[in-house]
RNA sequence: GUCCCCAUCGUCUAGAGGCCUAGGACACCUCCCUUUCACGGAGGCGACCGGGGUUCGAAUCCCCGUGGGGACGCCA
């Protein structure tokens, strides 16, 4: 009941407002996956509206970001597919704009300075948590009322904090979590401009938030404390207040925190890994939304089906098992096209050149059913076009000295066999049914002689594919 | 410490007071298919954190615990 309808964006705002929406990461690593998440939700619900996705890269935190890291982001959404119809903006780049904000603020008073030192606000920090409450600024720069203000030492450089209302409470409904309300004596006066004049992040959001135009600020989790803040600027201001969803986190397969230290990856090494976009867009997608009990779908479909009614405001644990699961789906569904050039590269970074014969194409064709990551195809096609190095134990277990004879006899008839997997195929029955064995006592051998390992798809077809003269080579060359 | 958030199978989730003997998917197990391994098919195992309320009726609403997470920067 209480839920069904302030989530609904349709009734509500999008009558006559087009719905525009942001990724906005900070350039100070690669995109990893819940980045990534974020994106893609951003993304689908712009593209569910057919409203806008802007992307603005927040660097302006100079010392941490960096053009490697920008580079990374942008590489990471185009692999991705995520596109954008506005930006990338650079908050760097609106540095001016910013200033005039923060005079404006400053002329109507609900911003001032502030000439605390680092260190002064340190002791206070550490004083407070020794008291066991919040550490916050007490506002002793603060203009008020009545209020005697000390006189500005010569010696410490002025800070700008905004002026946050002391009463009350902020709230909101929030599109993924419900109603959130935080007192305004839980928040202190921020600071919006640093010693050296520059902005920090709260107040650059706002002011981009607020001119971009943006509708709906879907974000991650951890931003769900600087909503508030955000909200009483936005107010300030006068301006339009956004719809907020804030998603949860994802965790590492291990159930723990994803962190530089701890398991979080570009998403570009999925690329490395051998996983389609596809399969980490629908894996994503599926992680923290649903749609009843669909589990595979493309983006068109996920664009037409996402909400934000259906987030799980809880966190989601990544499962490497099921994004393979999702990969090995869309790998049998790849174009041949798609998938021989793919494997040719990985093929190349193993060192192995791929020749005319045996056709890449049809070697896919017989693998991309067993393959669950392309590295995996790959891997697992090596031998078509490399001797293959003999597993031992398969070898020992297989190549023994009683199926010498039919070894014999079945490269004889293989000289003349008509080389198609049907004639093969009767070929190899013959010597079986010849020496009174069964089926697999030739197969395997075979098997571990041709490709290395005692897994194989159809003995017969890859027989097919590796052609006569190297089928009858690698039997030769076999030792035992 | 303070504030905020979260809680259904091992994992991702369905669930809007009766359709729930809690559904689906991954993983796992069994069987079938079979030329080995896969793929595929058919079954199986497996959960509402605990306690109180509200109600004729609670996985669902409320409260309290407990557990987990996040935030408390002149970082973003």
């Amino acid at each position: 009941m209480i839920k069904c309808c302030p989530n609904n964006i349709d009734s509500k705002k999008s009558i006559n407002m087009t719905v525009r929406t942001r990724f906005a990461p900070s350039p100070t690593g690669f995109l990893h996956i819940g980045g990534a998440r974020t994106a893609l939700f951003s993304w689908a619900f712009a593209k569910k509206h057919k409203g806008d996705f802007i992307l603005r890269i927040e660097d302006t935190d100079v010392a941490r970001s960096t053009p490697e890291a920008v580079q990374a982001i942008l590489d990471g959404m185009h692999w991705l597919g995520l596109d954008y119809n506005e930006g990338p903006f650079y908050q760097m780049q609106r540095m001016d704009r910013y200033k005039e904000v923060i005079q404006k603020m400053l002329d109507e008073g609900s911003a001032y300075y502030c000439y605390c030192s680092k260190e002064e606000l340190e002791a206070l920090r550490e004083t407070q948590m020794q008291q066991g409450v919040k550490p916050r600024y007490d506002g002793r720069w603060r203009p008020e009322e009545g209020k005697v203000l000390p006189a500005p030492p010569q010696d410490v450089p002025a800070v700008i904090r905004f002026k946050n209302p002391k009463d009350g409470d902020v709230v909101w409904n929030d599109l993924v979590k419900g109603e959130i309300s935080i007192a305004n004596q839980e928040l202190d006066d921020l600071i919006i401009a640093r010693a050296d004049g520059t902005p920090t992040y709260n107040f650059c959001v706002v002011v981009d938030d607020w001119e971009m135009g943006i509708t709906q600020v879907i974000r991650g989790d951890d931003h769900v404390n600087n909503t508030p803040r955000q909200i009483n600027m936005l107010k300030a201001l006068g301006a339009t207040i956004p719809q907020y969803a804030h998603l949860s986190m994802i965790l590492g397969d291990d159930g723990q925190k994803l962190s530089k230290r701890h398991g979080a990856v570009s998403v570009m090494q999925y690329d490395d890994e051998g996983y389609l976009p596809e399969a980490v867009l629908n894996y994503l997608a599926r992680l923290g939304w649903s749609h009843g009990d669909e589990e595979v779908f493309g983006m068109q479909q996920f664009c037409e089906w996402f909400d934000l009614d259906h987030i799980t405001p809880s966190a989601a644990q990544f499962n490497t098992e099921k994004l393979r699961w999702l990969n090995a789906h869309y790998i049998k569904q790849a174009s041949s096209d798609y998938l021989v050039n793919d494997v040719t590269k990985r093929l190349a970074k193993l060192g192995v050149q791929v020749t005319v014969t045996p056709n890449l194409a049809a070697v896919i064709d017989l693998y991309k059913e067993r393959a669950h990551t392309l590295n995996e195809l790959a891997n697992s096609v090596v031998y078509f076009y490399q001797k293959p190095l003999v597993d031992q134990a398969a070898a020992e277990k297989h190549l023994t000295a009683e199926i010498k004879p039919a070894m014999q006899k079945l490269t004889d008839v293989l000289v003349s066999v008509e080389w198609q997997a049907e004639a093969i195929h009767h070929a190899l029955n013959d010597v079986v049914t010849e020496f009174q064995l069964k089926f697999p006592k030739v197969a395997m051998p075979l098997r571990v002689m041709l490709t290395g390992i005692a897994q194989s798809p159809s003995i017969d077809q890859v027989m097919v594919l590796l052609g006569r003269d190297e089928v009858m080579a690698r039997i030769k060359d076999a030792k035992f």
